[in-house]
DNA sequence: TGAATGAGATATGTAAACGTATCATGATTT
DNA sequence: AAATCATGATACGTTTACATATCTCATTCA
């Protein structure tokens, strides 16, 4: 009855994605973001939900800022972010449940 | 000892002003968002820091998505959201600490 | 006038996000 | 081969985000 949701293994790939393009290791994310390894593990793995405040700083140790955008902008935010059609960067958006 | 955050407050300003622009009153959200009234007064006035998850669904009931971006496009983003210059929507960002 | 509504607030209990400590494993390096 | 180093994983204790229940206080409205 633990699903691990979908989402929450979205958003640790995405941040994992960040973190090694940034070549950083879990625990120096970990650090910068003021919480400890095995909690950032648990973040990145999906397997726990952190707070936003703390999602926050490991988002801005990642060089990325969380930021709420009127859904009927995400479209042009997301073209945005990749000027070259085809992704693989950043810009998260969660799916619906 | 309860500094309550000034990142908190910020964020929760943000909610209510897009909860009201929706014509929608707490208790809505925090049912549209599968959390009690209290839970949602606490994160609207900056008590409590709901996790990733909660400000997700928070955000989708009132129209809006949770997305992170590169601080780099942070600025690009925020411009797309507000054409006529002076603000007031939506558009997160935190204050680092 | 008084009933309903929206919001502030407090109390108690539970689930889960946190910390610290510790061990295992696979890859790299000396 | 031995020693790092990065990551996965588990255990236990603390803090806090959550639910539910209940009370108050304006405001609105029949």
């Amino acid at each position: 009855m633990n699903a691990i949701s979908e989402t929450l293994r979205e958003l640790g790939d995405l941040l994992r994605q960040a973190r090694l393009a940034a070549g950083l290791t879990q625990e120096q994310v970990a650090d910068l973001a003021g919480i400890s390894r095995p909690r950032y593990r648990d973040i990145e793995t999906g397997i726990a939900a952190a707070r936003a405040t703390t999602l926050m700083n490991v988002s801005r140790a990642l060089g990325l800022e969380m930021m709420l955008v009127p859904q009927a902008m995400v479209p042009a935010v997301r073209a945005l972010m990749r000027p070259r059609d085809d992704d693989d960067l950043p810009a998260f958006v969660s799916q619906p449940d």
